[in-house]
Order: C-alpha cells, then sequence, then structure tokens
DNA sequence: AGCGCCTGAATTGCATGCAGTTTGGCGGCC
DNA sequence: GGCCGCCAAACTGCATGCAATTCAGGCGCT
C-alpha cells in the first residue's frame, strides 16, 4: 500500500503506470479473458489519457508476456500455449526456490506478520470469488519475493507469477484453493523455523501440485493452438461458422 | 538468422524493435557505458524516427532493465548496483541450469553444429576487443536458451545475462576469456553425452567462475550508490564541481 | 570568493492528425 | 445457395506540435 518508493521499473506513479496496473489486475482477475481484444482507442477513453499513451501502456504488457502484441492489429490479452503454461511454470519453481532459500531464517517479526496478515486476508477471501483468491494466492508469492530486497527477482517473480494466473484461467478446473492456503502457512512456518532445505521443497511441491491441479491435460487432441484459442468461446456461438468475441473490451 | 517466426515479443521487424537491438547490442559490446545519456531526439534523429518511436523503445529496454527511465529526466544506461549484480548472476544461475537440463542429452546434430560453430567463433575473435568476445559469450548463452523452444526461457535468459553483460562493464577486470571459451567447450561435450548432473553442475561452476571473476569486491567503501554511479567517471574531469558526463549519446 | 536566485535552452509528457493496413459486410457473379 | 471481390469503417503506425518540467549558466547579493 505504502508508495513503494524503490524504483521498480518505467511505469511509476504516471499514466502509463496505472493503466498497466489496473489490466494487469483486471488479466488475472480474469476479467479479461485471454483473447480479449484490447484497442487502444477504448483503452484510451476509458482512462482518459490518448491512444499514445494507452499503445506505450500495451507495449509494457507486451514485454511480459501479458498482452500479444501484432503488428496492425488490435493487442490481445494473451493466450499461452499449453507447453508455454507448463514452461512458465518450471520457471517459476526454479525462482521461488531461490526466493525461499534466500529468506529462509532471515524474515523480520514485521515480515512475518505481513505474511500471516496476507494469509489471513486469503482466508477471509474465501467464500469471494474465485478470481480475488487467485489474486491473492499469487500477491502472496510476490510478497515473498519482494521480502529478498532483489528488485531484480521481483520483477521476474512477478511476472512468472502473473503469467501463471493467465495460464490458470485457461487450463484450470474451477478448483478449491483451501489446500494452498494451509500450504503457504507451512512455508511460513518453514521459513520462520530457518529450515533452508524443508521450505525449499514445500515451495517446490507446492507450485509443484498447484501446476499439475491446473494443468490437467494437454485437452483433446490440440494439435493446433486454434482449439486453445476458441476453448474458452466453447460455450456459445456455436452455430456461427466464425466466432465472435463475446466480450470486448468491457467497458464505454 | 531465419526470420524466427515465433512471435517473440512487441518488437519483431518495426522501427522500435530496430532500435531496441541497436542499443542493446551498444550496450553490451559497452559503447554506452553505464550511465550514458540517451535523450529522445538524438536516438530518434540517429535512427530516422521521431521521439515517440524512439520513447517507446526507451520504454521497452526499461522493462528489461538495461535502461533507466526517471520521471521528465533523460533515460540512460542502467548502473546496477553492485547488489544487483550479484542477485542477476543468482538468478541466471538458475535459470540456465534449467536450460541444460532440459538440453542434456536432446541435441540434434545440428543444433551440436550450431554451438560448435558459435564456440569456434569465439575462438577467432578472441584477438578482437574485448567487446566482441563478451558479446558472442554471452551470445552462446543465449543460444543454448533459444534450442529449450521455450520462449518464455530465451526471454528471461537473454535479459539477465544482458543485465549481466552491463555489470562486467561496471565491476570486472579486464580479463582473459579463453577459460570461458574452454568452459563452453566441455558444456557442449556435456550435453552430447547427455549427463544431466555433470552438465548441470558444469554449467554452476561456469556462470560462478565469470561472477566471481567479475563482481571482483564491493568496491572501496559505498556506502552510497552515488560513488558506484561516479565510479565509471573518476579518471576525469576531477576538479570539477559536478562531474559532466564525459560522452553523450555518441552520435550525430 | 561563496551562495542563491533567476532566466533561457534543452528535454520530456502527452494529445492530435494523417496515412496505411486490416476487418467485416454487402453486392454481384457463378 | 455459395463464393469471390470490393468498399467503408475501424484500427494501428507514426510524426508533429504544444505545454510543463528540468537543467545550466550567469548575475547579483552577502
Amino acid at each position: 500500500m505504502a508508495p513503494r518508493s524503490a524504483g521498480k521499473n518505467a511505469e511509476s506513479s504516471d499514466k502509463v503506470g496505472v493503466i498497466c496496473r489496473a489490466l494487469r489486475r483486471a488479466i488475472i482477475e480474469q476479467a479479461l479473458e485471454p483473447g480479449a481484444k484490447l484497442p487502444e482507442d477504448s483503452l484510451g477513453e476509458r482512462f482518459g489519457v490518448s491512444r499514445t499513451i494507452a499503445r506505450h501502456a500495451l507495449g509494457q504488457l507486451a514485454a511480459e508476456g501479458l498482452v500479444e502484441l501484432r503488428r496492425n492489429r488490435i493487442a490481445v490479452v494473451a493466450t499461452p500455449s499449453w507447453q508455454e503454461a507448463r514452461d512458465a511454470f518450471d520457471i517459476r519453481i526454479e525462482l521461488e526456490r531461490l526466493v525461499v532459500r534466500q529468506l529462509a531464517g532471515k524474515l523480520t517479526k514485521a515480515q512475518i506478520a505481513t505474511l500471516n496478515a496476507h494469509v489471513d486476508a486469503e482466508d477471509g477471501a474465501r467464500d469471494g470469488t474465485d478470481a480475488v483468491s487467485i489474486r491473492l494466492a499469487t500477491e502472496f508469492h510476490i510478497l515473498l519475493a519482494q521480502m529478498t530486497n532483489s528488485p531484480i527477482l521481483v520483477r521476474y517473480v512477478s511476472e512468472v507469477a502473473y503469467r501463471c494466473c493467465l495460464t490458470l484461467s485457461l487450463y484450470s478446473r474451477p478448483h478449491s484453493s483451501e489446500c494452498a492456503i494451509n500450504e503457504h502457512r507451512a512455508i511460513i512456518a518453514a521459513l520462520v523455523k530457518g529450515d533452508e532445505a524443508k521450505v525449499m521443497s514445500l515451495m517446490h511441491s507446492h507450485l509443484d501440485s498447484v501446476a499439475n491441479r491446473a494443468l490437467v491435460a494437454p485437452a483433446p487432441q490440440r494439435g493446433r493452438d486454434l482449439l486453445d484459442i476458441l476453448a474458452p468461446y466453447a460455450d456459445e456461438g456455436e452455430s456461427e461458422r466464425v466466432v465472435k468475441m463475446p466480450k470486448v473490451v468491457r467497458a464505454r
């Protein structure tokens, strides 16, 4: 909540940053599904800025892998392939092992309190929407990364975590996140105890289980990613030759 | 060399991409030292585009951590702190272990040939400038990452490798890179042999040795990063109250 | 001489305008 | 009826212009 004076990257306090954060959040809360169109005009209008700024924001998000930018085409929310999702989780596991390795036994009391408070919040939001639960769970991991005081690590963990979030909305069954909360508690406990090996294996299995629960199977027989792209829209417009986008930018 | 149809990110074939690649290369070859100013006009003029495009390119590079963007201030080539450099190498080690783990024993003949050719090129460039050697060594690692066919991994390894390059120009002694070449050859051999554990430990020690050779010491008594920032300019303009930038954007 | 203010040049922040490309739908043709 | 080509609308790619901010140097004051 605090302004977080640590430099972060190129989007603090300016309008581009506002748009980026808003879109990121909308994406990970699945208000914007993969494949949703993001026209520069609509974005600019929605946020009260010109296309130039909206465009710049899209560029940043594309660099993070959250949106896809094709030349002369409307930007869309990224639709990672199943393989990319798998890769993202692999990378995430390694990065987060690094995080907890650096953190084991080195947490301050205040940090421990912060983490516990966050997990309590996760617990409290259990009866809310799935989207909020997912966001909070993701933010727990980012919170951990931030405690390493390594901006680079924060950036990479954040990015890859967001990316994983994105894939959850594509390939995941509606899952209960209770176990995740317990696993978060276990990780905090191990971190406090300072057992480096333990906490690394906990984190590993935690992420691995999330990945396995989420990335159920390569889908029926997905030889083409076209199927993946159409998957979210399979429940309506089945008689049309070409599937129209059910929701565009959601506002206006 | 092929157009590489794989989407990559938001900067293929457009002018922004050209500028990004040029600047990246200039930075890792140390033609642009950390702290060098990058005014939008000069960039635009140099590349024959408008400020808008130059600005966008700077945004992308900032997202990669190669340039620093401060509001209302001229963009500069990033000057990572010693700690950030250390962190970058830590992350890089983990990521590249992941790379070689996926690659061990799975290289095609063509890939092996490509790798060997690259190392030969490194060898051939040994009597060239240091900058070229460093670039080639870095590109070897990126080449490896590309062979995983994981775009995400490619992106992260590239970024972090570039970042490490950047730090080399700040904290490294002029080192001979011959040993690095031999280590590269050893890694290829182990990859071909398919010994996963061996290749991972080789990669680990390879990067670790580079890091240790490079990041010699925390510098005299760097309580302030101001010292780090001024370090590259310590050899001239010593009588001035405020140090002027020795070289601006190098062209015009 | 040293210090601070003040002013102009340099530079960024951002919106707008125009040109080129894609899109989607309509009408004609087979 | 189905298919192909054309056309207008939508959208992006990019440059330019204007306002706001920073920066550098000079001037006056102490």
